[in-house]
DNA sequence: AAATTGGATTAGTCATGGCTAACATCTGAA
DNA sequence: TTCAGATGTTAGCCATGACTAATCCAATTT
């Protein structure tokens, strides 16, 4: 049904890629895409829709709402375009990781795709965005992401950190601020059994508490702790 | 009357800046701009009536149109995006200055200004785009274009190349692989009476021969031949 | 002066993609 | 089981900015 590769409009775009980033937890409800895109739900409902209709999304009204194969492999060349935005402005112009996503967004939807290769090309094809997420290739194909997050991890447990959340500014900073970013080594001090709180520490900063939600935003890989430093 | 500064649409944006474009060869006509921009007259006729609403334009029907001051401090903001664009794609990424046109023209509506400021700032504040027009600076200051071209030179006399024409492609590979490139200095030798065709000479490089219309697309300064090599 | 012609303009239509208001459906509690 | 509140959808509207077709000015030609 959705054999029409016609070029896909820059609200297209958006839905598709804020879809694919939403996935990752589980089917995505309509409100809450909307909600990311600063539409009403109204709004969003009708673009669901019409996505659906184009065969880009699995969509049957009142239900959730997730990408079929062929809307995944346009929202990954928009996901590509944007990470490598990413990087570039973290790495070439200095801005801050708290700031590029909010821009790369606006850049986006525009950039010629020979002008994302000659910018990934100039980076040396780094593999992630500053946050730590995969980048996709010309082809669609991205490594996968880790499902640990800091939220999972007990006491006593030492994990490094692969990427985290890219969506609040603020949180990214204080993240940044306690040497939480993709590769440092982390170590759980304390899991609160009441709250689900979480204390870690990573080498030369000191302890650093977490709420749930903070935690869910960290995803890690588990270091086996057998011996021999790197 | 034309006192709404409320965020230009990127329609808005493409007829300023080609308005300012056009402007360098006097008033500009409807079906001129309607053609630039690939669009039929009739649209352009309704984009042209609601910007002279909006006080961006000088336009009383059936006339020519011009910019207003303040469609002039608008157009400069997008020509100055437009040429720092251009700088970035040529020094920084490496592409040709007969490609940069086109693409800048479609990064030049998403960028916003920081990122536009640290790409000039990255690229140690060029003063001209790569064809030789000069980039305004924040406030919309602009350096003088210069009036005199190739078609105004006469036999035997020299002239350095400040700007060239950067709408066609093929003629902007031409124009560079015969050395008339912004800095390059050329010896007029012939003027051919009859078709204005024009003969010129740059260092290094044989003569070149060049229709009216070629040699209008080429700006210069005469140089002052007084001795004394630089 | 009248007629022809070509560029400019208006009128009316369409597609996109938002919005509000009203209606439908699901879910969880009583 | 039923009903209240949240969430989703439809219906109808608006703005933007393109298009075609028809009309209008003006400039040149006869």
């Amino acid at each position: 049904m959705g054999s029409s590769p016609h070029q896909l409009s820059r609200a297209e775009e958006d839905y598709l890629s804020d879809l694919y980033r939403l996935a990752a937890d589980g089917p995505v409800r309509t409100g809450e895409i909307a909600q990311r895109l600063g539409v009403t739900p109204a709004s969003a409902s009708g673009m669901l829709k019409h996505l659906s209709h184009e065969g880009l999304v699995e969509h049957r009204g009142y239900g959730a709402t997730s990408l079929t194969p062929d809307g995944e492999r346009a929202a990954l060349q928009v996901v590509r375009r944007h990470r490598v935005i990413e990087r570039f402005l973290t790495d070439t112009l200095q801005f801050g990781w708290e700031q590029v996503d909010v821009l790369a967004h606006q850049m986006e939807h525009a950039l010629p795709d020979v002008v994302v290769d000659a910018i990934e090309c100039l980076l040396g094809d780094p593999a992630t965005c500053p946050h730590g997420h995969p980048i996709p290739d010309r082809d669609g194909h991205v490594a996968a992401e880790p499902a640990l997050t800091v939220a999972g991890l007990l006491p006593g447990e030492r994990a490094r950190v692969e990427e985290v959340d890219e969506f609040d500014p603020s949180l990214l900073a204080y993240l940044r601020s306690r040497g939480l970013v993709p590769g440092a080594l982390l170590l759980v001090t304390q899991v609160n059994p009441i709250d689900a709180t979480v204390v870690v520490e990573v080498p030369n900063v000191g302890p650093t508490a977490l709420a749930p939600a903070t935690a869910r935003a960290v995803r890690v890989a588990r270091e086996i702790p057998q011996g021999g430093k790197t």
